[in-house]
DNA sequence: TCACGTGTTTCGTTAATCCG
DNA sequence: CGGATTAACGAAACACGTGA
């Protein structure tokens, strides 16, 4: 059996885009009767006449159709595979959707600055938010992700990683919260009732191990998925929340809220950027990359700067002021 | 192994024809 | 008249045998 002449692929398209010998053979730089005899040889090929006459116009049967869209996407891609990859990168004109994993506490302090970053060099570039059910390869390798951000899990061992920023937990309670009322010993905060996040929906966390140290136990009385949903709780009702640092820089933060150093030691949370090294050499991932980096260096650039944050000489504080 | 000659195939062109 | 198709033809690529 004859291999399919692949020559083919970009007349069929031009053919199933423009309905027309004439308009595909302008679009290809042929003339029209080589298109046309291109025409036939697909015929034969596929065993559809693809374009048949309607009065003075060709038109496409519905074997066609149904290939239309499948034949663009084929020659496109085949048109990347075999185009050079160091043709320099046009932001300008770079078409493309570029799918970030990551959780709400992420998304809510870098993605409006990072829409605006990736935007404001490359318009027509879309940025799709996925949310994180699980630290699982399977996407970054299948592709339907291209950026993962989080803690690194237990990954496929092939996944590059670039740390993004550290970040630690603090506690957040509403304005007028009694917890705040004196310092914030370990005794005092673990009498507290509190509400922590959790994927898998567990009770015990580094901090719960640190209180334990110390014989110490807190009660948890709520489990939430997601750490807006911890500080909505926190702000209606006595509970203390637990999230990363980041989420009170958050230009978004409520007001009536407080957040505070943890009176025991927690692990610093490092968060990396995480991709799959099929992408590596891409130079539009590589930009996105440099892109993301950029951002979170810049927007917690800020947050270093004050109190508390992972790095920097501090001591206990309790924020909100200011 | 390589260069060369020759026949075949492929795919383009122009010109003519067909069709609505 | 515009667009699709076909016939005739040519250039380039390819396949293959042959000889150094």
């Amino acid at each position: 059996m004859d291999a399919p002449d692949l020559n083919l692929l970009p007349a069929l398209d031009a053919l199933l885009a423009e309905g027309s010998v004439t308009g595909a053979a302008r679009r290809l730089g042929l003339s029209s009767s080589a298109m046309s005899r291109t025409l036939a040889r697909l015929r034969a090929a596929i065993g559809d006449p693809l374009l048949v006459r309607a009065g003075s116009r060709l038109v496409p049967t519905p074997y066609a159709i149904a290939l239309r869209d499948r034949v663009h996407t084929l020659a496109r891609e085949v048109r990347d595979v075999l185009s050079p990859q160091d043709s320099p990168l046009d932001l300008a004109t770079l078409d493309r959707t570029f799918t970030i994993r990551a959780n709400e506490g992420f998304v809510g302090l870098f993605s409006a600055p990072l829409v605006a970053a990736v935007l404001a060099a490359a318009p027509r570039v879309r940025l799709r938010f996925a949310p994180k059910p699980a630290k699982d390869a399977g996407p970054l390798r299948d592709g339907a992700v291209d950026l993962d951000i989080g803690v690194l899990g237990a990954f496929a061992p092939e996944v590059r990683t670039h740390l993004l920023f550290r970040d630690r937990f603090v506690g957040v309670v509403r304005t007028g919260h009694p917890l705040l009322s004196a310092p914030v010993t370990p005794p005092r905060y673990a009498a507290a009732r509190h509400v922590v996040v959790s994927r898998k929906g567990g009770f015990k966390g580094p901090v719960d191990e640190a209180l334990a140290m110390l014989g110490l136990q807190r009660e948890i009385v709520a489990v939430v998925p997601g750490f807006p949903d911890a500080l909505r709780i926190a702000r209606q009702s006595d509970l203390v929340a637990l999230v990363p640092r980041s989420c009170v820089g958050d230009a978004s933060f409520p007001h009536d809220l407080l957040s505070f150093e943890l009176p025991v030691a927690t692990p610093e949370i490092a968060v990396s950027a995480m991709w799959h090294p099929r992408l590596d050499a891409d130079l539009a991932h590589r930009w996105l990359r440099d892109t993301v980096m950029a951002v979170c260096r810049a927007a917690t650039r800020d947050l270093r700067e004050r109190p508390g944050w992972p790095g920097m000489a501090s001591q206990a504080s309790s924020a909100g002021e200011g």
